[in-house]
DNA sequence: TCAAAAGTGTTGATATTACACCCATGC
DNA sequence: GCATGGGTGTAATATCAACACTTTTGA
């Protein structure tokens, strides 16, 4: 069923490069592609924007599609649209960049992909497309976002200590951080909610559990506040 | 001559939110559309991509045709979308933002557009499709490139006063500056050459003259330095 | 009693803000 | 001599970076 056009378009994607975290490295989410061009080799989920959804949602379905992966944190951050990026056709994607941590998401190839698979960030594979590029340009976009936005939180237990959270931190920003300063200036903000709880079954003493409190962030943002780490 | 495709795909357009600034306020280059939808409402400048221009190109050369403005900096900074942003279809549309001085630009309606002008930040009329939104976060992005790139320095002629630079920042910025801190803050970064110059015909003291120094900026910034006003 | 991680303050350096007067020039 | 903008310094405060030991707990 063919459509035409009065004049010729550029094909639409999105792509979608989600960074994942666990106990280890930061690792990024590949799809092995299952169709040419490139078919075999390991490339960003993404795939043709349809009409009837929003980019946002496209870039969801995708993701949902080839890796399973549901209802994540997810934002656009820059178009693609040199030329020769793709060799079928000319092809112009939106990309988005996207946050999970591994325990409460788990993937499995679909769609168009005969496999999905967490890669750490440091030991890619060479990608296809002008996927290396955007891959950077994600994990810049992503260090600026979390510095600036409390999207960290997104990846902790509810209940979280301290210690993780600053371990999270390190591991996106890709530097350590001193624990008695990242300590004081995360409490300075009153964004976090100190708990009755402490940790359960640790061989080790238990640390005190914090609740990130969205709404007194909402509220502070309202009067010029600034996330800052 | 019609183009078919298997599958039904969006239009892709760009459109452009150019900054402009003189001795007054800060201004917005809107174009009076010529064409339906939305004939004879002021609306930003913008066009269809073609297969052979990049998206960098073809919002360079939609400003060009629709307003005589050309070769200015340009900055994609979002894909806008959402189903029914276009009466007419789907059209998901790549903008940019843009920053020129009012003295060397000078307009002139062309293709598609009866007229073109410069409004007033704060007096901007009603806007068409979702414009008034894609104008909004231009603005946020304006603000948030200019602390942190030296992008204002495009918009002063090669040589000029601390003075000049300071009035620049208060118009993009929309606050006042501490003159002696603003002075202070500059010239630490060492980026400005101080010439052995001062300003001609003017009606009071001459003040010095200075020029930016961009090589200098480049090696300072592959050293980790970070511009911030 | 040992291992493992939790928790906690101070100090010096640096950056930020607020603020007011004299200077040079052209008219 | 006056109007106009040019140019300059300091003190108080806030922020940031560096740094090490004691505490608690479970095994």
């Amino acid at each position: 069923m063919p459509y035409t056009y009065l004049y010729p378009r550029p094909a639409l994607t999105v792509d979608c490069v989600v960074f994942g975290l666990d106990d280890e490295d930061i690792k990024i989410l590949l799809i092995q592609r299952d169709l040419p061009p490139f078919g075999g080799q390991w490339a960003l989920p993404g795939g043709f924007v349809r009409l009837d959804e929003t980019l946002d949602e496209a870039a969801q379905r995708e993701l949902q599609e080839e890796t399973g992966i549901e209802n994540i944190f997810l934002e656009q951050f820059y178009a693609f649209g040199d030329r020769d990026r793709d060799p079928r056709e000319r092809v112009v994607t939106v990309a988005y960049y996207g946050l999970v941590n591994l325990w409460d998401h788990h993937i499995q190839a679909a769609t168009d992909a005969r496999d999905a698979a967490w890669f750490p960030f440091r030991q890619i594979p060479k990608l296809p497309f002008d996927h290396d590029k955007i891959v950077t340009m994600a994990s810049d976009r992503l260090q600026g976002k979390v510095r600036r936005e409390p999207i960290g939180f997104e990846l902790l237990p509810k209940k979280f200590t301290l210690t993780q959270l600053q371990k999270l931190y390190e591991k996106i920003l890709g530097q350590p951080l001193d624990k008695r300063n990242f300590r004081k200036k995360i409490l300075k903000m009153h964004l976090l909610i100190e708990l009755d709880e402490i940790q359960d079954n640790v061989p080790h003493r238990a640390a005190r559990l914090y609740q990130f409190d969205p709404q007194k962030y909402e509220a502070l943002k309202q009067q010029g506040f600034n996330f800052e780490i």
